[in-house]
DNA sequence: TTGAGTGCAAAGTGTTTGCATGATC
DNA sequence: GATCATGCAAACACTTTGCACTCAA
């Protein structure tokens, strides 16, 4: 049973935030920082579950909801539907690049986005608040067929 | 009764595609082309129910799925829960400013997401097929107090 | 005239909440 | 031991679908 940097990282900060760590929360995490991809809130219960049969879905809409509070987990709005969620890796304020194939996230930061916004600012007076900004794309395994 | 340019512009792309314009569509489009803000399916409903009585929330559906497969409206993902819709004005591949007060839309263009794009491209291995570029902030009116 | 479009009601999703039980700190 | 977390079921909110009727072309 190895744990991981980010898991741990995650733990302590609930922790320090005077959370709790339950096992259903473990589980959770564990899930999350083990894998590259992003997750539906569904498709993390089944993760979570396989590990530990009782956690609950709507525990883990909890969770999820209690980790992106806390800035540890961040919410993805792309693709279609239903949000989905990766552990925050960097530290710094960056965006995503998602694989419509397998689901894997790169982070990535940029000046493009924050010269932009500096732009739309000055042209139309707007004080900005808040962007959207995430690519799809298909990665280099699923472009070759796996 | 006055017609905008954009709302003949739609209903002629209707027509066009082989679609039957009927009046609850042109309610809606006519809702949709007389503001610049962004609305959700049942804002639209409800404005386009005030011109006409029997436009069916159920019929806003359908006729916001099938304006957006034309490509005449644009879908905002953004803000939070439900997606919201604004007539597509430019011709050309644009983003969104969008007034988190008033949901006054402004579009624009920027050569810095598709530089971004390039190099994501270049070093990560990605194929990129597409992004969500949404900006959020307030428009001069609304920092002023209205 | 005829098939696309509409309205209604019902069914489907995805998410949140109330409450009693249970476990962490 | 007190409090926060969990699980279940029920409630909710939004969207889609089945079906008979209507109307634009």
């Amino acid at each position: 049973m190895t744990t991981t940097d980010g898991e741990h990282k995650v733990l302590s900060a609930l922790h320090g935030g005077g959370h709790k760590v339950t096992p259903q929360r473990r589980a959770v995490v564990r899930v999350l920082a083990r894998c590259h991809r992003h997750m539906t809130t569904a498709e993390l219960h089944a993760a979570a579950a396989a590990e530990r049969g009782d956690v609950g879905l709507v525990t883990v809409y909890r969770t999820l909801r209690l980790l992106t509070d806390l800035g540890l987990v961040c919410q993805l709005s792309a693709d279609g539907r239903q949000p989905s969620y990766v552990l925050r890796r960097p530290e710094e304020h960056h965006h995503h690049l998602v694989c419509s194939g397998c689901g894997h996230v790169v982070d990535f930061t940029s000046s493009d986005v924050e010269r932009l916004e500096d732009r739309l600012a000055r042209e139309t007076g707007y004080r900005i608040e808040g962007h959207i900004v995430e690519f799809t794309g298909q990665c280099p395994d699923c472009r070759a067929g796996r």
